[in-house]
DNA sequence: TACATTCCATACGCTCGCGTATTGATTTCG
DNA sequence: CGAAATCAATACGCGAGCGTATGGAATGTA
């Protein structure tokens, strides 16, 4: 009856990346202050014996995390996108995909809530500058002048990040999946020139 | 010579409005996680034994604080604004309002990365809810039916937030006087329905 | 089976920050 | 001036989390 199903995913032994995971789970449901390792312990059903011969640290722990991340974020929102050819439609495309794959975005939502603490900053400086190139292309192609491009794209990633903040941090009206239709029309409307 | 300068702010006896004031700045300079009371005890140049005088603990100092600043924001932000009668003239004031008046974008920004803690959530819920609808007003009153104004004011200020972000937490380009004013011309180009 | 490696539990120490208790100084004011 | 009220210093207790030490169980392997 226990509400806050803490929900241990692997019964075997365990192994780093299975704490990676946990981690990177707990980060997603409450952000990176509530990823303890004995926290992580009680979920995995073990105790921080377990944690320290696998880790040396908790920095260590959510460095190995924060890779993990990057590495699956790469790929997902940035590889499989290039193939759209037309900018416009890449556009859309983008735009659209917030709705969809929306555990990485929680994850990418809950670390921007973390800017401070030194291992994540990095990170999402990294992440936000590929994302902000990506959407820079992407308007030169559809005809804006460097300047242009640069610009639009700052504001699409502002709306983004914004937007994510707003929705999942803040809880502002959780914007049902029809309103939420609408909004990204009027999104894509606005900031995919025609 | 001390490079990190824990300005003393008031010389007498203190009162509790100093400790706001200080717990304030001290937000706006490393956030909410360092507003701790031995801390601002040390930046007064006293000691816990005050502090436990003005309050009773260190989540009622935090409660005040943001009271204080709700309040002046709400007037800074909001009241000075309904002057202005044209509504896209209004809008474009709006965005240009985020370069002047600085300091208290950055509290806002600060407390945008602490919207964990149950103190700070609602508040925000608050002000965010008053300048959507400020958002909102404007653009109904510049043409836009009644959900493409909702839409757009979440949309804007998505990028306001998201801009603040991306700026003061993630240090994203700062973005120097000259492209700051041509990144906002482009904002308002964009946003502001001509 | 024997032995090494891998994984985990228990118990402890340490630091940091909050809050309390108590005493002392400094105003204020009758 | 003397007493009350106001503001502050010192010392202490406490819980949360990290990290360490050490012994024990489980798994592989010769």
């Amino acid at each position: 009856m226990a509400a806050t199903a803490t929900k241990l995913e692997p019964r075997g032994r365990l192994s780093a990346a299975d704490w990676e995971e946990a981690a990177l789970a707990t980060l997603a449901e409450s952000g990176l202050g509530t990823v303890a390792v004995e926290s992580l312990a009680r979920r995995l059903g073990v105790t921080k014996g377990s944690f320290y011969w696998h880790f040396a640290t908790r920095e260590a722990l959510i460095k190995a995390a924060l890779e993990r991340w990057e590495k699956s974020d790469e790929e997902i929102v940035v590889a499989q996108l290039d193939a759209i050819a037309d900018p416009r439609e890449r556009l859309r495309e983008l735009f659209r995909r917030v709705s969809r794959e929306m555990p990485s975005h929680v994850i990418y939502a809950a670390l921007m809530q973390s800017l401070d603490h030194p291992l994540v900053r990095p990170v999402m400086a990294r992440v936000s500058q590929r994302r902000l190139d990506v959407l820079s292309l992407a308007y030169r192609q559809a005809g804006l002048g460097r300047n242009e491009a640069g610009h639009r794209a700052r504001l699409a990633y502002s709306a983004y990040t914004g937007f994510l903040q707003l929705s999942l941090q803040l809880g502002l009206q959780r914007l049902g999946h029809e309103d939420f239709e609408a909004y990204v029309d009027h999104v894509i409307a606005t900031l995919v020139p025609a």
